[in-house]
DNA sequence: AATCTTGTACGATGGTTGTCAAACAACCAA
DNA sequence: TTGGTTGTTTGACAACCATCGTACAAGATT
């Protein structure tokens, strides 16, 4: 059964997946992507500090949940 | 629109949730019961000690998964 | 060039979490 | 009744996590 062929593997992304998406801050994120489909870093009034909106950006990123392009200044954000 | 009538209970409960399928052990509990319906604590294999196999079971119930039922000795498991 | 904007990097910190061992409670079996 | 099974409780501990402030880098703007 090909759906059983790598389930470490599957099983590693998952928990990562849902770990990701268990916060508040990080599902505003991805549902205002998938609202508005590209967004930069400072296009979300996220209520936490610089720093920590920059730490969640990237537990999304590790996750592949969302995918992030630089502009110029800014970093584009797409899920 | 009934969807967005209490967006902060769903916040909340969805939270817990995916944070409960965030961790391997609990997802193969999950996966157990679904694949057999009923299955005491015992029944599982784990691969962890007691108290913690009773810690998952926990936040899985609090989470809204599982529904427990004691009978005799045991204690019985459902989602 | 000097400054502003946008985002990252680096500690630090308080809270949460997964884990265990040991002690306990309740039921069952010999 | 004595012991075995099943699961909980408690306390402890190391690891992780969300958060912050400060300092920094790089592109924009003036």
């Amino acid at each position: 059964m090909e759906t059983l062929a790598h389930p470490s593997a599957i099983e590693f992304d998952l928990s990562a997946v849902l770990h990701a998406l268990s916060d508040p801050v990080r599902r505003t994120i991805v549902e205002r992507l998938a609202r508005e489909g590209e967004v930069p870093c400072g296009g979300f009034d996220l209520s936490v500090s610089k720093s920590t909106s920059t730490h969640h950006f990237r537990v999304l990123r590790e996750a592949g949940l969302i995918e992030q392009r630089e502009q110029g200044n800014r970093k584009l954000n797409t899920l």
